[in-house]
DNA sequence: ATGCTAATGACAATTTATTGTCAATAAAGG
DNA sequence: CCTTTATTGACAATAAATTGTCATTAGCAT
């Protein structure tokens, strides 16, 4: 296995995705990261945060109809949802789980995990 | 508004998603009503299950990192969730639904709507 | 400082889903 | 049966996200 070399380039893309607060998409990561390196390319930041996600130190937010978004895993460790809004398109973390779900199965069915995106508008754009 | 005109390949769509019993792909649908009229083309199931949409006869579900799927909008109507088999990737309507998804949200946010996806492994593949 | 090579950036290429185009086909009214 | 034109199928074209390639740059061990 090559050894790691750290750069300013995996510094700005971890940064960014640790202060966002909220998951990023792949344009946003390196619109971000760009404003520390400004030479970063998107080519980059798809590299790195592929190493994060390998490493485990990201996790991919899938979002209907659109490409993921991405976070730190420390965050994604502490279970939560989504709210995406519907007028300024950001996504945000929700705390808290509706509980019963394995209930709602027919018989036979193994409940593996679940995903809630809830959707309006952000107090911001309300 | 040009007058409609009824084909073998429309009645096939539209009976494919009908009995169905759970939400198709374009593909799915394009494989099934083929069954029906071995000359459909993709580009058609494309075109008819548009006017669907159109026609508010059939609503798409979204589904995670994928294109849509597609059901009835009888079916949709009764208000419902999705889960999705990690073995043989179909999905299926599940009845019922968690509340309080209100009380999970943040002061000024406004929710519009919510998706529920659970996933694992369905009856059959268990 | 020097050498090795991992990492990057520029840019082409791919992938997958979907849509545009247009000649050929066929539904429905006269 | 004929005519009109909505509909279809073949195929090219697009759109958007992601990945491949390769020459250049730059970490870091010596």
């Amino acid at each position: 296995m090559p050894a790691r070399r750290h750069t300013a380039q995996q510094r700005a893309i971890r940064e960014a995705l640790e202060h966002a607060g909220r998951p990023l998409s792949m344009a946003e990561i390196h619109q971000r990261a760009a404003q520390a390196v400004p030479t970063l390319s998107l080519r980059t930041a798809y590299r790195v945060v592929h190493r994060l996600l390998d490493d485990q130190d990201a996790v991919a937010v899938p979002v209907l109809g659109q490409p993921d978004r991405y976070e730190p895993a420390a965050v994604a460790d502490r279970h939560h949802h989504h709210f995406r809004c519907e007028a300024c398109d950001r996504v945000f973390d929700i705390a808290g789980c509706p509980g019963g779900l394995k209930r709602m199965l027919p018989e036979g069915f193994e409940l593996a995990g679940h995903e809630l995106t809830l959707w309006g508008r952000c107090a911001e754009c309300a």
